[in-house]
DNA sequence: CTCTTTCCGTAACGGTGTTCTAGAACAATT
DNA sequence: AATTGTTCTAGAACACCGTTACGGAAAGAG
């Protein structure tokens, strides 16, 4: 005998969350603000979500949706060094085109005292599972020394993260120099692993 | 004919923000209870500093002093990629044991939308340059590829925050994971910066 | 049609950062 | 020593925040 809640609202809902946080940051990220726009009440924030802290979590979940989609644009090739090399620009890509839901997903923003919880967590694993099946070629290729594939992937995620979580935060004001930064991080790292720096060089490639 | 600012205040003000971070997290840092927590009224904040932002700014300032007092405690020995690794685990010491204070750093918590200054980022930029130095050595003793130190640095600066942030994010919750995490990223990248593989992973070491 | 259950708008509570307004405290001058 | 001038500070107020209690409205089940 319910009453079913309007599922259009929770999309309302999200969509302008969404929209908020990308033009005007974290601090329009208000319930009032929220319920004002999309021409409805807090109250629905709370029957639809839980509060603002499972709204910032489906934010969340937005966000790694959007990086899954960047990163499975990138289509293996014979050369699984180079695909890394484009992962790693896929990834730096989105985080610079949604950088206010690249910093609720990891930087903590929106919310005083937020961590991301173990399921939260588990969500953004697949992605890098995506990034640990290139560690893997990589590895079977003989272009990088035995190691396990995830333990790999996680170096490089850690790595390119913080260049990410860096520029971000404008350490990095001009671009090319942002640019070059990862293309050299980029470039030790695969080195590192155990590449041939010759082949490293042309598999990373110029582009940051 | 003015009346001085009591400074005992404002030395009051900062170090019970900075206890209050600590032990409650950037919720219990408001002006209201920093305030009471001083004996004092929310206005001392607007007259000591400028309003929270400036407090937070004081913050930074006080994280930044921590971690190049850590970083200053490494002495350079004749073996600069040792010392390399010697810096990076300081780096990452230093985050472990002021995990809040890292955060309002890097993370921009405690305030929805805070980006740091230039001027705060010229205030970090002396331990960067006690990285190049280290990184410089490394390059002079013929154990890392030609390269602009500071260049190098940033690589090394960027990889290392990008670890110790997920770590503090919770994505490592095995301590001996993150560990292991933080020897082999510091590993691979020094043999990617040019070492040769044996001397590098007897100068990185064992611990992360 | 009735009933029951759920959603949602209004209003309230306690909290926040900030500002205004007085008064108090101090340094310099007379 | 008294007065002046400036600055600090306490308290109240403002606008906003997240959250919750309380009704009325809406919708499915019988």
């Amino acid at each position: 005998m319910p009453r079913k809640a309007d599922p259009s609202i929770r999309v309302a809902l999200t969509e302008t969350a969404a929209r908020l946080l990308a033009e005007e940051g974290p601090a329009a990220l208000s319930t009032r603000r929220l319920a004002r726009e999309v021409g409805t009440s807090t109250t629905a924030v709370y029957t639809h979500f839980g509060g603002k802290e499972d709204l910032v979590r489906a934010m969340c979940v937005e966000g790694f949706d959007r990086l899954a989609r960047r990163m499975a644009r990138v289509r293996p090739t014979d050369d699984p060094v180079a695909d890394l090399a484009q992962l790693g620009r896929a990834y730096r890509r989105n985080a610079l085109a949604n950088p206010h839901l690249y910093a609720v997903m990891f930087g903590g923003r929106t919310l005083p005292d937020y961590a991301p919880t173990n399921e939260d967590r588990a969500y953004g694993l697949p992605t890098l599972a995506h990034l640990a099946d290139t560690t893997g070629r990589c590895v079977e290729a003989n272009r990088f020394r035995p190691a396990p594939p995830f333990e790999i992937a996680v170096q490089l995620w850690a790595a390119v993260h913080g260049l990410v979580s860096l520029e971000l935060d404008g350490f990095f004001p001009v671009r090319a120099d942002a640019d070059r930064h990862a293309r050299r991080l980029m470039l030790a790292l695969v080195i590192g692993l155990g590449d041939d720096p010759s082949q490293a060089a042309a598999s990373v490639g110029r582009a940051g």
